[in-house]
DNA sequence: ATGAATGCAAAGGTTTTGCACCCCC
DNA sequence: GGGGGTGCAAAACCTTTGCATTCAT
């Protein structure tokens, strides 16, 4: 069964079934690998990239960049527009967030990193975003790359779908 | 032998093995296909809006809005900018252009429609765009989408890849 | 003390809009 | 004549940058 899992990401926030305790831990770990980052890069430590962080995690597990600016406005407003974006590279970099699809209006879609690939079903009737992971397509699609004489590097696969299912 | 397909799209231009001649009958057909919609819709006949279309199939084959600002800006400099944005949809709408995969700067590549289905290998040695497509991949998509009790629409499969072919 | 990080405001780059004028049917 | 289409300039929108200041080590 090559399917692996699908998830309801339940954007902008944690997932549904996450208890407070998980979300808590999740937050610990994050932290910790920021941290870690920075002490390698010889980054300072800063209070409001760890409330970026913190936000992301409570409220925005797939976002795009205005949608994090508008949470952590409400949340923490004493922190300007100018140190997220500053930020965002720097959680990306750390290995943290990762860019994702594109909003159906084209916009970045940021993530928390999984440790497994996976791509993504948006649905074009709640506009959550759904995950999936099929080692079938992974396979057939390095085959096709490599055929083509072609290294492959990455890969961004979206389908957009309607989850009727849960209109019932 | 379920993969189709492999073209150099020689962006921004038309194909490297296209003749003047049809480049030509190309041209005439996607005006006629214009022509066509705007009379449908009760849209007026425009010069400018033919000569953004003139442009983008003889110079365009891929490109962001802003390339075919730049090359329209040279061709035709007394057509501004306004009227290209405001054109760029209608050529959606007649089904003459389709927004494909992102730039690697996440900016909306959009293309001449093509009567098939293709996915994109972008080349991120040389920055072009190829096709493909994988009738394989295709079917699992779909089997995958439903399987999940969700209505596909449509997806979007890019992979980024290193043509080292071209190199040698 | 030194370099990193910040907030603010200004500038940037791209796309959209308002408006007066023009053109197609 | 009337609605669409146009160019221009201004506005909108999102993101980046400059700068003086504050903070972490």
């Amino acid at each position: 069964m090559p399917t692996k899992r699908i998830l309801p990401c339940g954007r902008p926030a944690p997932r549904k079934n996450e208890s407070a305790q998980e979300t808590t831990a999740f937050l610990k770990k994050a932290v910790g690998q920021l941290n870690h980052y920075c002490q390698e890069k010889k980054l300072n430590r800063s209070e409001a990239r760890e409330k970026i962080l913190e936000t992301i995690i409570r409220e925005a597990r797939h976002f795009t960049a205005l949608e994090l600016l508008a949470r952590l406005q409400k949340r923490h407003p004493e922190i300007g527009k100018a140190t997220m974006y500053r930020n965002l590279p720097v959680l990306v970099q750390s290995g943290i967030l990762q860019e994702g699809p594109h909003d159906p209006n084209g916009q970045v879609l940021y993530e928390l990193s999984d440790d497994h690939h996976h791509d993504h079903i948006v649905c074009l009737d709640c506009r959550r975003i759904f995950e999936f992971h099929d080692s079938e397509i992974e396979k057939r699609q390095d085959q096709i790359t490599q055929g083509l004489r072609f290294t492959p590097h990455d890969h961004r696969h979206v389908i957009f779908a309607a989850c009727d299912y849960l209109k019932k």
